[in-house]
DNA sequence: CGCTAATTTGATCAGACTCAAGTGAAGTGG
DNA sequence: CCACTTCACTTGAGTCTGATCAAATTAGCG
């Protein structure tokens, strides 16, 4: 998964969704040229929920994003969290087909799509984009339902551990944005067995828990193995 | 291996308009204007696997195709069953991240795509047919996500009826072209558990079994509540 | 500082898994 | 055409992982 292609969509540095440029700075680091609007949300605000009419598409600028889908009864399956650049909310209806929220304070430039032919019949940076963004989720997919299917408790959360630490700071530390509940709806379980299986992982030496959100993976190769 | 594809299948490389391709069970818009080869596999014949160059892309004009990914000690997910009309194989990456096989004996067309540019940048409709394609593979993993993460093995197996009942006849009735172990391995589940849970279905009336492969639907609406 | 929410821990339960045997259908060859 | 083999599926018994129910602890926050 490192293909010059994929680097190069997933890399924030490349302005997204320029097409008029409308200066809009944006403070400190990130000089954003858009087309779309910027929003910022609360956290646990909704940006759009299911079965809402699917106007826009979105790129995260900072913050997560969790987007999920819900049966009747209240279960919940939170299938990714975006990170900075990850583009969400694509949508091949009308529909949005699962709801969006903010995972912590968060901000997302929003584009309209006013139809289909911008994401398949065009040439455009955007189309491209969001056709990268697709691909992107769909591998990220893939790999989930293995995770979901066949996977125990501790090699879901190890798998879970390392891949969020690779996205984020890549580093041996990562501060976890999101509640137990959050992991639990988003690997399949209960977070009484988040809970315990990060305890187990911590009593194994694989990782250190400073505190709850904050994690330290110790051994790697631990986790690694784990990951199958 | 592409070698593999071309000796292991017993196929007649014959470069076609797919217009003159065999009868598609798509409905509406879908007239791929094309070239491509078409393949013929024998049941349980590998199209391609995990790991070998994606030189093509897919596409089912009969049969049943399964994608899987496979965990290092065996454990298999099949992340989606391809029916005829279904594109398969669109890779971000020059590499598959999972492997095709022939569920049974089926006959696929395929397509080189010898840059990312057939698919993103083209206005063509092969380029339009691959991301719609895309599109409803990840709406498609996204409801997926869902069954594996926080349905029972009643609902699961309720959810695939219904869903194979609709992609094929979309009668009442359906015969599974798969065994038992490509539902386990697709739904999250062991074959013993699976059949069970036919059992069990079939002892409410929510459906019949005349044979192991044949199943009628005998009350949708039993099915569609365990849909949730 | 006290209140509330989040997380951890404990005890018990249940759904799905494992291991094992039995049944049945489809071919194969005599 | 029928024994024989084989493979797919079903059924049964016991086990175990992860869920549920409940309580304790910790962390935030006004």
């Amino acid at each position: 998964m490192q293909t010059a292609l994929l680097t190069k969509a997933s890399s924030s540095a490349i302005p997204l969704f320029s097409l008029e440029a409308p200066q809009f700075r944006k403070s400190g680091n990130t000089a954003v040229t858009a087309v779309g609007s910027i929003h910022s949300y609360a956290k646990d605000e909704e940006i759009f929920a299911e079965g809402d009419r699917s106007v826009y598409v979105y790129k995260v600028l900072s913050g997560f994003v969790r987007t999920s889908k819900l049966l009747s009864d209240g279960r919940r399956q939170i299938d990714a969290f975006h990170l900075s650049g990850d583009v969400f909310g694509i949508e091949a209806d009308d529909e949005h087909r699962f709801c969006a929220e903010a995972v912590g304070d968060c901000v997302v430039i929003a584009h309209r799509r006013s139809n289909l032919s911008a994401l398949m019949g065009n040439d455009t940076l955007l189309a491209q984009e969001m056709t990268m963004g697709m691909m992107r989720s769909l591998v990220r997919a893939q790999n989930h339902m293995l995770l979901l299917g066949r996977k125990s408790a501790l090699e879901k959360i190890a798998t879970f551990l390392l891949d969020m630490a690779e996205r984020t700071a890549g580093k041996d530390a990562l501060d976890l944005p999101m509640s137990r509940t959050d992991i639990a709806d988003h690997l399949g379980l209960t977070i009484e067995t988040v809970s315990r299986s990060f305890t187990q992982l911590e009593r194994q030496g694989a990782i250190e828990l400073p505190s709850a959100r904050h994690v330290v993976l110790a051994n790697k190769t631990a986790l690694e193995r784990l990951n199958a």
